[in-house]
DNA sequence: CCATTGACTTAAG
DNA sequence: CCTTAAGCCAATG
């Protein structure tokens, strides 16, 4: 590419996916990833929702990992804000586990499929 | 600059 | 599903 994107767009496309999840949906870091074109680098995706935290529109809420785990629970405002936000949406939560994680999951890949 | 870490995933047992 | 091992790569020490 050239030489002024060098700044990682990965995290870029890691915001516009997530902020493409439907309200009452979830999906995994992995799925991302390999929407992004980068199947083994889901850790980014974890990383860029680190990073996510400036931006009000990235509900990173709905990106758990790929059993459904909330996994990151912890980085947000309170270890039971993601909890309460997925439950605003309707999805059930059981010992920091998505209830029927299969049903709930959105995969980019799947859905926004061109 | 090298080592370690981490909101992960996959494969193999 | 659990454990190990390995791969991934930005960020941090």
């Amino acid at each position: 590419m050239k030489l002024s994107e060098k700044n990682t767009d990965f995290f870029l496309n890691v915001y516009d996916v997530v902020r493409m999840i439907p309200k009452g949906r979830v999906t995994s870091y992995g799925a991302i990833a390999k929407y992004l074109g980068a199947p083994r680098s889901s850790r980014m995706v974890g990383w860029a929702m680190n990073a996510a935290h400036s931006l009000p529109d990235v509900p990173a809420h709905r990106v758990v990992n790929r059993i459904g785990l909330l996994t990151g629970k912890m980085h947000f405002s309170s270890p039971t804000r993601m909890e309460e936000l997925l439950a605003s949406e309707k999805i059930d939560v059981a010992r920091d586990q998505v209830v029927d994680f299969y049903k709930y999951f959105w995969d980019p890949s799947n859905e926004l499929a061109l």
